[in-house]
DNA sequence: CTGAAAGCGCTTACAG
DNA sequence: CTGAAAGCGCTTACAG
């Protein structure tokens, strides 16, 4: 508990200013080598390390950023949060996370509580509920993820990447297609519907027609499980053969539902996914999903706070399709007609993974 | 971008002086009632809000705790932070979390930036490489799940927990058994092994020996399932007849391997894990595990934090055991003789869920 | 009960 | 190139 070394205690070891000593910690080339000299040795002496408190009252700027997550039990933020630390690090910047649990008032409270701390910029992927700030902000900050206010967004292309997956699904013979679509108040769970939605229908014109039909959810596994299990309690000649979700965690539960209603995946139904977290490549079968490119997300989120505020229009990252085993072709499907369709759309194998 | 305004504002807006601002800031009864309400119609009209930088350098107290994971990818100490948190924002508290990425480098890098911004106590599970500080801390630390240098820890009883689950397979009639060990230089996987062995040796007296093969492995998924695959490509003679993992992560792992092998679990294999995450429900199938008290281990570090320095003794709280559907009665076993050993252990019902 | 003033540990014009 | 001094926004003895 003893008293921490102070520039005064530095500069006086050293036998100079406090000034100096300062300058030669703000890297200053005008400090004579000698004297630069002396201070570091000091500072070394002493165990000197900078009172960040001081530095940020004096220059109002600090090294933080400050990060919100709707929720960080969420695999996917986990991940998130982590590559922003990474990020945040390469500039050497530190992170302080946040989760808002979802609930716009926390996410308020939290954004003031950063800003009380004056972070050098804010990074927010929104809770679901509709949340904007009033006052004007004395830092920069842009919406990862999921757009918060009317901040710049930094996101996966949800439109492309969901559009990926309808694609699949048609190609592999699906006509009859269930939805489980994200909290209608997020935007990503809006653009994510539509792009597979449209993308559904565009195909329709060249090899017939598919049925979809939507169902709304949370993003999280308890959704994907109850929507999934009241869609396969249809009599099975009404039942969807392929359920694409917005998310793993939906499509995880969704592969819980049908198994314990002894429904083979991928044999009579198909299940995908939305995100490609760690998990996926665990269940059983293997999920086939979207993959977003998280480590861009966030670096580009970190880059946009220093580039701030010359360029302030949202950025957009593609997803990439990632095959495995929880989707196959459409029951009712004979394989050379499978076959037929694939030759309609040869690239698509590359997208593939593993 | 506007200015902030002070205490200076305030106190002008007010009529009084910045001191007595200060002082209704800070509660103090002293302040007559008509000057008390002018300073916060004062505040309220300004939209004022204490610079804490500022507070924080003066009084050098703050009220944010640091929060150090080794992995906040790790579906378990998401939880672990999210519960911080909450405890954290009970008494008004903020947290700073960090991750360590099992890194005792970046962990000491992180529990310094915590000092530097002069945190009010510091929380860390420890990561996996030997750690120490050599400095004296300025403010309290106290290590939640796994132990940091030689301060006290708030943890799960692994030892009993672990005995919770050795107990299970035993009475369920498994005499060869893997167990998945974390990494031995954390002295929660130590514990757990040492108390899911001896629990194993005890029980052995009663009822004839068992046998136990240890696989040491991190935490992890990939662990789990690289273990478990080279256990189970073993000839069947001698393949365990069950396999308990140091974390759910692990034996969702091993589940996986099990499933890729096309062994049956539990009818030939059964599979348990250790945390209870969220996931541990989602399996196929459901997976038997001992829970650990997450939200009583976080609220009892941070107390920790405010208690401190009285008392500074470990603080362990027990786990209790949740069977699910990967745990099963052993293959060589006779339903009768099962029946008959757990008429000897009525109570062990009492502890599972679902 | 309240105001004036010192000081927390820095940084940064301003002189020289 | 370097030192002396002001000041960031608070809190808290110290007078009165």
């Amino acid at each position: 508990m003893r008293r921490m070394p102070t520039v005064k205690d530095v500069a006086e070891q050293a036998g100079v200013s406090v000034g100096t000593v300062s300058r030669v910690l703000s890297g200053e080339t005008s400090v004579k080598p000698s004297l630069r000299e002396k201070v570091n040795d000091a500072i070394a002496v002493l165990g000197y390390r900078p009172n960040v408190t001081a530095r940020a009252l004096r220059t109002s700027r600090t090294e933080v950023i400050g990060l919100i997550v709707p929720d960080i039990t969420n695999p996917f933020f986990a991940q998130l949060a982590a590559s922003v630390e990474s990020a945040a690090r390469e500039r050497s910047h530190t992170v302080m996370l946040a989760s808002s649990h979802n609930d716009p008032e926390a996410e308020r409270h939290h954004i003031l509580a950063f800003l009380d701390r004056s972070v050098c910029g804010i990074i927010v992927a929104a809770s679901s509920g509709r949340s904007d700030l009033p006052l004007e902000l004395p830092v920069p900050i842009v919406s990862l993820d999921r757009r918060f206010g009317n901040y710049a967004l930094v996101s996966t292309n949800h439109a492309q990447a969901a559009s990926l997956m309808a694609e699949h699904l048609y190609v592999l013979g699906h006509r009859k297609i269930a939805y489980i679509a994200g909290p209608p108040d997020t935007e990503a769970a809006r653009v994510r519907r539509e792009g597979f939605i449209n993308r559904l229908a565009e195909l329709g014109k060249t090899a017939g027609p598919a049925d979809v039909t939507i169902l709304e959810g949370k993003f999280d596994y308890d959704s994907g499980e109850r929507i999934a299990r009241e869609l396969l309690s249809l009599p099975p000649a009404d039942r969807p053969t392929a359920i694409a979700a917005a998310s793993d965690q939906q499509a995880i539960g969704a592969l819980r539902a049908a198994r314990d209603l002894t429904i083979d995946v991928p044999r009579k139904l198909s299940i995908a996914g939305f995100d490609d977290i760690a998990l996926a490549k665990l269940v059983v079968p293997r999920l086939t999903t979207v993959r977003q490119p998280v480590e861009k997300l966030a670096a580009r989120a970190v880059e946009f706070l220093f580039d701030q505020p010359v360029l302030a229009t949202d950025e957009m990252i593609d997803g990439s399709l990632v095959v495995r085993g929880s989707t196959g072709p459409a029951i009712s499907m004979k394989p050379d007609e499978i076959r037929k369709q694939h030759r309609k759309r040869p690239d698509d194998a590359a997208a593939n993974k593993e």
